[in-house]
DNA sequence: CAACTTCTGTACGGCACCGTACACATGCTG
DNA sequence: CAGCATGTGTACGGTGCCGTACAGAAGTTG
C-alpha cells in the first residue's frame, strides 16, 4: 500500500486555511492542492466533490469551536467563571476567529450554514450567560449583557475606527470592566479584571 | 445618437447589490448583464475592466455612506442630537448594511478596501462622539460607549444566538438605555428612547 | 431621408476551475 | 522478489468568466 502523503485531514485543513483567509469562494480544489504542494489527483479519491469538502470542512469547524472548546476547558478544571472565560479565549483565538468571521458572512448567504451558526453562538451564549448571571440584576440585563460581550468580540476586528488618544485595547478593557461591574455597584477601575472579551492570544 | 438603455450607474447599481448579496467575488460583468437583462456588449465603453468597476462601486458606497448621509440629515435640519441619530438610521439602513457588511469582509483581505473603511468608520465614531458625550463621564466612558454601540450595529446581523423568552429587539433596546443613561444616574426604563441602535427601518 | 454617432448583440481566444479517466509509482505482503 | 493495492501525476472535456473585435440596430441631426 503506497502511504497517503495527503490524506483527509490535511484537504480539510488546507480548506479551513482558505476558508479563514479569502472565504467559501476560495476553497478551490486545485489551489488547495498548490497549496499542499500535490496535484488534486488524490482529492476525489477522498471526498465525492468540492460540496463535500466544504461540508467536512463545517464539520470540523463547528467540532473545534465547540466540542474541543469544552473538552479543553473542562480538563483544565477550575471554577464556573475561569471555564467560561477560557471557553471564550479559545473560541476566538488568532486560528479560530479568521474562520468565524468567514462563516457568519456565509451563513448569510447560505441557510444550512446559518443553522450550523445559530447553534454554535447558542452554545457560546449559554457559556456567557453562566459568567455574567451573577453580575446582572434581571434576565433583560443579562441578555445585554452577554449580547455587548459577543457583539464587541465579533465587531473588534471588523470595525476600523481609530479612538484618538486611546487604543482598541484600552477601549476593550473599558467595556470588559463596565459588563462585570454588578448593578448599582462602583467601576472597578483597578485593571486588569476577568476578560470576557479575551486581547489577541 | 443611441440612447442608452445601460448608462454607468446602472452597471454600478447592479454592482453594489452584487456586492451586498454574493461579496466581491459575486460582482462579474456577465452576471451583472444578464441581471440588467443585458449582454457585457455595451460595459466596456463605461468601464476600463472589472477592477475599474469595483473601484467605482467602492466610491459610490464611500459617497452614500457619508456625504450623502450628511447630506440629507443637515437637509432635515434638528438639533445635534437628532443629527446624530438620523445619521445612524441612514446609515444602517436595510440597503446600506449588506453593503457595509461585505465591505469590511473585504476590507480583511485587501488593504485598499481597508483604508477606505477606516476613513468611513471614523467619519462615524465622529457622529457618535457627538452623540454621547453629554452622558459620558470622560474620554474613556465616551469611547467605550461608542464602540458597544458600533459593535452592537455591526455584529446584529452576525450573531445567531437566541434570547430564551426574549427577541432581538429587546435586547437591543436593553443596550440602548444603558448607552444613554448618564454615569451615577438611573436606567430610563420607560420605553423608547434615542435609538442609536437603529432598528430595522 | 440620409449620414452619423453611440450603444448593444454576437463571436472569439484565453484562462481557470471542476470532475473523470487512466497510467504510473510507491511501498506493503506473501 | 513478484504481485498487488492505493495514492498521485497527467491529460482531457466541459463550463463559466474576462476582455477584445466588429457588425448591426437605434436614435439623432442636418
Amino acid at each position: 500500500m503506497a502511504v497517503a502523503r495527503t490524506p483527509r485531514h490535511r484537504w480539510i485543513g488546507a480548506g479551513l486555511d482558505a476558508l479563514a483567509t479569502g472565504g467559501p469562494d476560495a476553497v478551490q480544489i486545485e489551489s488547495l492542492a498548490r497549496a499542499l504542494g500535490v496535484t488534486k489527483g488524490g482529492f476525489y479519491g477522498y471526498f465525492a466533490d468540492r460540496r463535500a469538502l466544504l461540508t467536512e470542512v463545517l464539520d470540523t469547524w463547528e467540532a473545534r469551536s465547540t466540542g474541543e472548546v469544552v473538552a479543553r476547558v473542562e480538563d483544565e478544571g477550575g471554577d464556573a467563571m475561569a471555564k467560561a472565560l477560557r471557553a471564550a479565549e479559545l473560541t476566538f483565538s488568532a486560528e479560530l476567529r479568521p474562520i468565524d468571521l468567514a462563516v457568519r458572512e456565509w451563513a448569510r448567504r447560505d441557510a444550512g450554514v446559518a443553522e450550523r451558526l445559530r447553534r454554535v453562538d447558542n452554545a457560546r451564549m449559554a457559556y456567557l450567560r453562566a459568567l455574567l448571571g451573577p453580575v446582572s440584576a434581571d434576565e433583560e440585563d443579562l441578555e445585554a449583557r452577554c449580547f455587548v460581550a459577543f457583539s464587541v468580540a465579533v465587531a473588534d476586528h471588523l470595525i476600523a475606527a481609530d479612538h484618538g488618544a486611546l487604543a482598541r485595547a484600552d477601549v476593550r478593557a473599558a467595556i470588559r470592566r463596565q459588563l462585570f461591574t454588578p448593578v448599582g455597584g462602583v467601576a472597578d477601575r483597578s485593571g486588569s479584571g476577568p476578560a470576557s472579551v479575551p486581547s489577541e492570544r
